[in-house]
DNA sequence: CACTTGACCTGTCCGC
DNA sequence: TGCGGACAGGTCAAGT
């Protein structure tokens, strides 16, 4: 998915387009897991509802809604968020408006009939066509007719309504382990919470979201390049001074690919449809076969972990 | 409890 | 050009 820095970068393109738009309709769209609470609840709390913030936790987006209840959002592999404004705003009242809108061959036609994506740059900057699209899960309309999309091709990801209150109970959030961008979060914390997985190698623990909060693939190999520490090696053998490199590579990572907008592979997009370039700026990940930015030797690719783990074996000792 | 593996899905790419 | 298998940025539920 999406790792921290492309969810932080959808959670800020959203705080900026969504408080105080209201919702005047929302729809699953052929599966069920997708939005697995679209019922009553959906006609009681959210649709006449009204956005008041845009948060995250680890890779989890919230949105608050004015009727106490939360959109909990999980973006997982191939998850999108696109939110698209409107060309005109239908009269109120008028046949049309009354309409419940919300096939997907209706909204497309509407599409075509001079809806514009909000903030739509160069061609190139973008992976998302008209929508909704065959990958489409969910569509929330709003009052002034602006929609959000959310899009998922492989059906990992979810949106769940449920009371803003409950939020911090579920399972997820209350095993999820530290911010690690947070200024109170220390490297001697950081090495801490790595020492009950003595056991097992650093990549694995570094995936392992209740260790630290956020950290996917990319970024784990990218830090552990920057730290020069081999993924394969165990936690138990990794000493103190190399685990504070790991949380200060971590971090300039993290604050870089934020600032670049995050990485595009395939899938991510911004909350405006639009791609990262953080990819541009990989040292390891993505770039076996080709030189160590550091040293010149060639990256490898491996299967470790279950995950596709890109590394120097020259520098990364 | 700590650790590993497979499952959840769809799409794409690569080798035969 | 077709077909099978591996693989894709994340978590869970099982298994040992």
């Amino acid at each position: 998915m999406p790792e921290l820095p492309e969810v932080e970068t959808v959670r800020r393109g959203l705080a900026e387009l969504l408080p105080g738009r209201i919702v005047k309709s929302a729809q699953a769209i052929d599966s069920p897991k997708s939005f697995p609470n679209a019922n009553e609840d959906v006609r009681q709390f959210l649709v006449g509802a009204k956005i008041l913030e845009v948060k995250r936790r680890a890779k989890v987006l919230l949105i608050e809604l004015d009727s106490k209840h939360s959109l909990v959002i999980h973006l997982k592999m191939t998850g999108q968020l696109v939110f698209v404004k409107e060309g005109h705003t239908p009269p109120l009242g008028s046949e049309v408006n009354s309409e419940p809108a919300l096939h997907p061959l209706k909204l497309a036609q509407d599409a075509r009939a001079g809806a514009q994506r909000f903030g739509a740059g160069h061609p190139n900057d973008s992976l998302v066509g008209e929508l909704p699209d065959k990958s489409t899960r969910v569509i929330i309309e709003f009052t002034d007719g602006s929609h959000l999309y959310f899009n998922d091709q492989r059906k990992f990801g979810w949106v769940k309504l449920m009371p803003t209150l409950e939020v911090p109970n579920i399972d997820f959030m209350k095993k999820v382990g530290p911010e690690p961008l947070e200024a109170d979060f220390t490297a001697e914390q950081f090495a801490e919470r790595f020492r009950r997985r003595a056991k097992t190698n650093i990549k694995a623990a570094f995936l392992d979201q209740t260790v630290v909060a956020g950290v996917g693939n990319i970024y784990a190999d990218e830090s552990l390049w920057g730290a020069k520490i081999d993924p394969r090696r165990l936690v138990g053998n990794v000493t103190e001074a190399e685990f504070h490199n790991l949380y200060h590579e971590l971090r300039i990572v993290m604050n870089l690919a934020i600032e670049k907008g995050g990485s595009t592979d395939k899938n991510y997009v911004n909350a405006e449809g639009k791609k990262g370039s953080y990819m541009d700026f990989a040292r390891v990940f993505r770039r076996e076969g080709r030189p160590c930015p550091r040293c010149g030797a060639t990256i490898l690719k491996i299967r470790h972990a279950g995950r596709g783990t890109h590394f120097c074996e020259n520098c990364q000792k």
